[in-house]
Parts: C-alpha cells; sequence; structure tokens
DNA sequence: GTGACTTTGTGCATCGGTTCACAAAGGCGT
DNA sequence: ACGCCTTTGTGAACCGATGCACAAAGTCAC
C-alpha cells in the first residue's frame, strides 16, 4: 500500500488543482460537512455570497479557523467580497467525494437499524442504501423502508456487483467485532460503528464510531463540574455569612 | 461564574484527593469512558488487574498515552503490577460523575426518539430517562417503553421536581435551535443533539452532538483518497507496462 | 532480607492545531 | 483611472496533545 502510494507521487505535480492538495489535516476534513451544511442553508435562503465571517458564525467556529480550513483546498474567495456560495459548496463536496453516490450497507435491524433504514438524511448528501443485513432469519421475511433484509451471506455479492463501498454496524456489541470482520472479509473498507466497543481492523481500513454513551458520559463530567462549582460557592456564601 | 469558581480554590487544598486536580485535559475526558468500558469488560470476565499494556489495548490505545491520562486523576496504579479494575474503575466512574444517576429526557418521539427511548444503554451506566417529550399532541396519548409522552410545557416541572439535568434533542434540524432554548430556559445545562444543526446556547450550557451525517462525510472522503490511490497505482503500473 | 524484574509516572522533545495580526489582493465608488 | 475600503490568505507565535524514554517504586522469588 505504501509502495503504491508512492508510486503515483510523481504524478502529482501535474495533476489538474493548482494548490498543494495533498495532506488536508484531519481536524479540517472533519470540519467540511459542518462548513458544507452552512453553505446549504445560505443557498437555500438564496443567498449567492458570503463572508468568511458569515459563514464562520454559521458553522459555529471562528472565522480565522474557517480560512486556513478552506486554503487548504484551494484559493476559492475573492478578496474583499468573500466565497460564491454554489462554488464553494461544490468544492467542498469534490474535496469530500460527495459528487458520487457512496452505495451504504446497514447491519443489525433491530431499533437502531429500522430507525436508520427509514432515515432520509442518507439520500440527502452523497449516500445511498443499498442493503440492509440481519443473522435473524425471521426478519429476511420482511421489508423495511422498501428494502428486504437480506442474511449476512449476501455481503460479498453486494461488493463486487454494486460496489458497496461503506457497512453501517447497529449490532450489540458482542457481535460488532464479527460483522466487522465479515464486512472487511468482504472488502468494504470504511465502517461506521453504532456498538459502543472498539473494533479492530487491518491497516487500511476505517472505522468511525457514533457514541451516544460516551458523549452522555463527557456531559456527565461537565455537569458534575457545574454542579460542584455551585455548591463550592454555596459553602462559600455560607461560611462568610457564618463568619 | 469565573468569580463563584475562584471563590471555591482556596478550599481545593484541603480537599480529600491528594493529586493537583483541577483541569483535567479534554482529550482525557473524552477517553475516560473507553477506559471504563475496557475495564467493565475485564471485570465481567474475572479479571482483577490489567498492566497499562493491557488495558490500552481493549481501549485502542497506546500505553503511554493511558498511563498519562490516568496520572491526570491520580496515582492509582501499583508499579511492577498494573492497577486493581474494580478500584480503577470506581475512580473514573468518581471523576466522570457516574457515581450518580443523571436524570435524562429526550425531546422528539419520531423514528430515532423511539429507538433512543428503547435503549437499554442508558441505564446501564449512570443515567436514567425520566422523561419523553413531543410537540405532537396526537402521541400523548401514549406511553413509549413504559413512559408518557409530555407536552413540552412540563419541561419547567421536571427540572425542579424531578432534578432533570441532561435533554437529549432527536427533533428535526428546523425544530432543534427552539427545543434547545425552551430546555435552556427549564435549567437544563447539557444538551445532546442528534439534529444536523449547530445550536447557540448561553455560556455555562454545554452542547455535544451525535452526528451520522458528518461521520459518513469523514468516511468518504477517505474512502475517495482510497479509491484514488488505487486508481493511480492502476495508471502507474500500466504506463509502466506499455514502457 | 535482598536483589532482580516489572511496570508505573513523568520530564522532555515533538507534533499538529489554533489564534493573531497584517500584507496582498481585488472590487467599487467617485 | 485611481485610490479607498473590505476581506482574504498566510506567516509566525502560541497552546495543547502525543510519543519517547527512563528513573523511581514496588513486587516477588528465593
Ligand atoms: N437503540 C438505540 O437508541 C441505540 C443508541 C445508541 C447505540 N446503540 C447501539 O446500537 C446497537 C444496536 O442497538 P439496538 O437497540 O438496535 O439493538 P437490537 O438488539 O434492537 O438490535 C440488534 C440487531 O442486530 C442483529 N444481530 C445480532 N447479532 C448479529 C450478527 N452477528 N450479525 C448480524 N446481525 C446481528 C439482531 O438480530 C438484531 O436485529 C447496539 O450496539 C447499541 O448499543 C443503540
Ligand atoms: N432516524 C435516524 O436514524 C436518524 C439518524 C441520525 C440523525 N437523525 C436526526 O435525528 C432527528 C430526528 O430524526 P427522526 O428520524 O426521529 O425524525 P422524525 O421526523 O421521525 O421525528 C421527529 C419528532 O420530533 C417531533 N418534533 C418536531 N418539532 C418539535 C418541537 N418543536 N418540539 C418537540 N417535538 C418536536 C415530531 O413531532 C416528531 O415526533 C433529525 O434531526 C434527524 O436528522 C435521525
Amino acid at each position: 500500500m505504501r509502495t503504491l502510494h508512492e508510486l503515483k507521487e510523481p504524478e502529482k505535480t501535474l495533476s489538474a488543482d493548482p494548490s498543494a492538495r495533498r495532506g488536508i489535516p484531519d481536524a479540517t476534513v472533519a470540519r467540511l460537512p459542518e462548513y458544507l451544511r452552512a453553505l446549504t442553508g445560505f443557498a437555500e435562503r438564496g443567498i449567492t455570497s458570503v463572508s468568511s465571517e458569515e459563514l464562520a458564525a454559521a458553522a459555529g467556529v471562528r472565522s480565522a479557523k474557517l480560512r486556513k480550513d478552506l486554503s487548504h483546498l484551494g484559493s476559492y474567495g475573492v478578496r474583499g467580497v468573500g466565497y460564491e456560495v454554489d462554488h464553494l459548496a461544490y468544492q467542498i463536496s469534490r474535496e469530500l467525494g460527495l459528487t458520487q453516490d457512496w452505495p451504504v450497507a446497514i447491519v443489525g435491524m433491530g431499533n437502531l437499524g429500522h430507525a436508520l433504514a427509514a432515515y432520509s438524511g442518507f439520500a440527502t448528501r452523497g449516500f445511498r442504501v443499498v442493503a440492509l443485513l440481519d443473522q435473524d432469519t425471521v426478519l429476511h421475511e420482511q421489508e423495511i423502508a422498501g428494502l428486504p433484509v437480506q442474511p449476512m451471506e449476501a455481503l460479498p455479492s453486494l461488493v463486487t456487483d454494486q460496489g458497496l463501498a461503506i457497512g453501517v454496524i447497529a449490532t450489540p456489541a458482542a457481535s460488532a467485532q464479527s460483522v466487522c470482520d465479515q464486512l472487511v472479509a468482504a472488502g468494504v473498507r470504511s465502517i461506521l460503528n453504532f456498538a459502543p466497543c472498539v473494533l479492530v481492523v487491518p491497516e487500511g481500513v476505517d472505522v468511525r464510531k457514533v457514541d451516544l454513551s460516551t458523549e452522555l458520559q463527557i456531559l456527565a463530567f461537565h455537569e458534575q463540574r457545574k454542579s460542584l462549582a455551585a455548591q463550592g460557592a454555596l459553602d462559600a456564601v455560607a461560611e462568610a455569612v457564618s463568619r
């Protein structure tokens, strides 16, 4: 993999795009979707041009950060004016790989899997749910949101025939590693994991997780800190009064 | 708020814990839940002691990082041996504020809200769903997972009577800011947002978001990069052959 | 009791990301 | 046509997080 990548490097200089394109920082990539969403909002309201200040406010970041982020994908702004909404949205879409549709499969049709299957948010931006999978044979009779529920054995053909690229794991944590292994074996290299556990995957496979309970626990940490601070303040006041 | 906090500082020296406790880095806090989960796993398998190496592997980090993280909460390991599983789990729980149960309300009983209400993952670790809320009067007849669906007007009393501390937003993005404002007005200071939008809140209120489509888009970015690299490699090979 | 061995806790170097502040760039009004 | 004014793009300083490497600490075998 490493050598293959290096093979390509010499071509970089004659690639079409002018700016130093390799190596967009991870932190920047993580914010691009938010910028894109904000731009979509502006476009829907008929706004054709925004300044970095306005866009940053809509995305919840500082304008300097926004500008530095955008500078990594090229120079698409006009000094003294700002950015053309449609054009910038297109450039970000292209950078994120959303100009094509990515076929997605959801594995695990329980409570969460049902909600995900019914979710329209996939289709709106670059993703297409091509299959629903579950181990449970009882479910194979059903259709959910217009798609049949298939057995796990369908995976390899989904990759070869439908170009399946992204797998979403919505099974219990105990099954998640096994499901992950099956996805990887079938050739899926991008996985979104909703199960609360760490997945171990070979190099070249990306895993991201969406973890409700981690987020709640982080909130609890700060909430406790706020409570303690308030309590401490009360104590201090009480002490001051009693003195 | 700042001044209240400073009022408390002098007490720190006579607080029970020996180490410099203030200011655990955000990056560390974000990993504590993962460590806790790994420890729970060890405990379930009857393992009473782990080294930083073992625990780090289970949590998917490097051992040096784990040790530095743990050093921020105190010195709970034994050199030459490792960490006592139960004790460390308790210390992390206490640090995260999970030794008490936090009352949680879910707002928006659509597809996702239903799944969340039925989800057992809340109760297992420090959280208790005390209320389900929705604007839609049709839903107020129903019970979901043993809880009645209440109108938004119930919010203030939930905070005062039940100690509601954390709000989960599972409404469409268009309603999320309004729901957020109502939560804040009622006194909720910690919010978990599932809607794909940025929420603006006053200082002192924490918002975290769980964002499916952002994660998918980040995966797409890397997937595209992998595809391009593969394509580039093929081109390079073809070129080499033709020469 | 002692010494060898294991593993922690941490100082230090390094890295990546954020913030600041401003010179360069371009539109726009006159 | 020209100069003013706005806003971008970015160099440089700063800040927090990560990784390295080892001395200190404590266990355990004998
Ligand atoms: N329900 C929620 O709101 C929620 C929220 C956050 C996280 N999660 C996590 O998402 C996951 C799913 O939650 P859920 O509530 O939908 O669970 P669930 O028990 O309702 O559904 C799990 C589904 O996975 C299927 N399954 C189990 N093992 C499988 C395997 N090896 N291969 C294929 N399919 C398999 C089961 O047949 C079942 O249909 C869990 O890990 C949970 O912790 C759920
Ligand atoms: N369904 C999924 O799998 C999924 C996944 C990721 C993110 N999301 C996001 O979660 C949110 C909910 O998704 P969903 O599929 O459950 O939507 P949904 O339309 O099924 O449900 C939304 C619910 O919110 C209620 N609601 C609307 N406005 C309200 C208000 N002002 N106050 C109180 N309640 C209000 C509605 O009555 C409805 O019951 C959306 O923002 C969606 O983008 C959903």
